[in-house]
DNA sequence: TATGAATGAGAATTCATTCAT
DNA sequence: AATGAATGAATTCTCATTCAT
């Protein structure tokens, strides 16, 4: 019927999740309407309920799609580390940088924190799935530099939110003054400053 | 002019923006209706806009009484001080410390990394007016340091950002997550580490 | 107490209905806002409802002042008027040309016509008063034309309209479309040619 | 693109200006509330928002399609005449006559010259497209008859004016002051007197 | 008399969601 | 599966009117 056939069915769903990572980075999740999110994916207004019950559902489900695969990249770079921590902490923070350059997914920072609390489903998943998840790589990361030797003791947990922190503000940055900023913001020398700092703090 | 100064009108636009305040933590910016404000003030729906004529612009007013004067408590703080710069920064991070635990501004950093970028004036101006002079406090305080032989030489740009970007995850992770977390988050012992790795850190 | 005493109390009725006559030409009757029709009195919003009930009653204080001593001037010239009758309609069509290119109330026909039929009562008023009165003494004029030879008989309302009509359509013309015409319309020599067709039409 | 047509669609646009004529006529422009110009045409609300965007373009586009064809038909009458202006004119405003006492289109008249002022464009666009060709094909009448010895020479424009004015002015009697008026004021006689005085007067 | 702060009813407009096709 | 016309709840903002001073 449609001159243009979808290329698969099973694709749509990913498309419209696409789209709406791009009108809610552009508008912020009140202001986007289901209908541009709609168009964007090429697709009528009433199709994404078709996949999504709601405004809410497309948005938790962007949540869910976009960082659980980026998370397990991470683990698996954890998991496959052998040797002294710092490299792979060097590693991990060249990955995030390269990320918040060049990734349509900074914006999710920044989506997130404005829109979660008023997800509180939403942000408890995120919480045990992501967040713990991921400040629990790091601070085990953390750990093992401690038992070999490499770190002085220190709170593990705090750690590892503190690594994150600057990474976090750097995405923040770049999408919160990005648009107004007379020169584009380099986050590079500030992650650069931040691992130095870092790993020197946290020598014994 | 009048004898009798009418006892509201001075307090009114400081009561609602108050009221905007608490409005805007619980709602976000979207989701916050004008005449809850205006309730909250004890005022009716219009008298808002006697004072305000858009929501943007209370928005705008509640950013920028909100953290001028706070900036300014902590340049006469720096301005006050002499002597090694570490105390300086354990000073600075304790007050920062206690605003995230009790001051009801914590929700600020939230709904500006929310909204912020749609407001682009006021993106400008408080980028300008408050961060650019805020982390230029900090810049200066480490060249300072620099030059007392406490720290290495390092970007000083750059450690002001560092210096920051715990206190801010620590204001978000509260006013995200506080209200689904199942134990009340605990600031203190992140920001503690954090002084502790800076200053090793940064240290020659 | 203030500075500026007001000239004559009896004044500010007067004062604020040549305000209101500005307003409402400007804005038209329903987007006209009370507060500025005061302002342009130099009142304050409180002020006009000392004097009105309502701003219905502004509008109806502004047609029942500004017509009736025009018409009645009218009145006069005409009872004052001896011998054949087609001077006196030259005269009477000069007079208001002259209202129709200089006196600030042309506006008044197609305000009027605009809102008028809102006001029920104040447009039997003015049916009677007013326009009964103005088609009385032209149709008279008319009659007596027709008794001293000077006319051919013909239905002396409907003649009394039809002297009355491009009048009003000059004012009209003057007010909708003057804004926006190249050049300003002049209605005198419609008017002119007017009186020439309805003498020679009215001819026996 | 439907083989079915969606029965409404294309409808639509019609009724709801139709409904808006009504409303419009009853209660003027600015107290027409938009959700009685839906209901009367059977419509909810939003629905009026599918056709047009605003208000103002519910009455640019009520102008716009109620007046050209009408307008259209003139023309084609007049095109279509051969011989003497006279019975061209009597037949004209016969026309006229007819619509002023049974179409809902007399209260265009009234409506336009209570609001017209305030819609530029729209002023531009109807004096260019109704009145400037309205007054153009009846001065054009006019110079035929000097032409053709049956008029004796005088300003065409002005004369189109002068044709036109009665007939406005019966339009604008029936809406203004037919609700109130004890007895139905009957525009005939006046518009009959007027075609008897004009062509004596235009005569040589 | 005069003021102008305060009120709250009212209207335009938006947009998530539904559902007939 | 897909569409897009239709709906109507919800929200911002306006402004006539009131009333304490």
């Amino acid at each position: 019927m449609s001159p243009v056939p979808r290329r698969r069915k099973d694709a749509r769903p990913a498309e419209l999740l696409e789209a709406a990572l791009e009108v809610f980075a552009e508008k912020g999740f009140a202001a986007a309407r289901m209908e541009d999110i709609a168009a964007r994916a090429g697709a009528a207004k009433g199709t994404i309920y078709l996949y999504f019950p709601s405004k809410e559902a497309v948005f938790e489900a962007l949540v869910r799609s976009a960082i659980v695969p980026n998370l397990e990249r991470a683990e698996a770079l954890a998991a496959a580390h052998q040797g002294p921590v710092a490299p792979l902490l060097r590693e991990l923070m060249g990955l995030l940088e390269t990320m918040i350059r060049d990734s349509r997914l900074v914006v999710l920072p920044r989506l997130m924190i404005g829109e979660l609390y008023k997800f509180p489903e939403l942000a408890r998943f995120y919480r045990a799935t992501v967040i713990d998840r991921g400040l629990g790589l790091i601070a085990a990361m953390h750990r093992k530099g401690v038992e070999q030797g490499e770190f002085r003791p220190e709170d593990s947990d705090a750690v590892a939110r503190l690594v994150i922190a600057p990474v976090l503000l750097m995405a923040i940055w770049r999408t919160v003054f990005a648009p107004y900023g007379d020169e584009p913001f380099d986050p590079a020398p500030v992650l650069r400053a931040h691992v130095e700092i870092l790993l020197r703090g946290l020598a014994p």
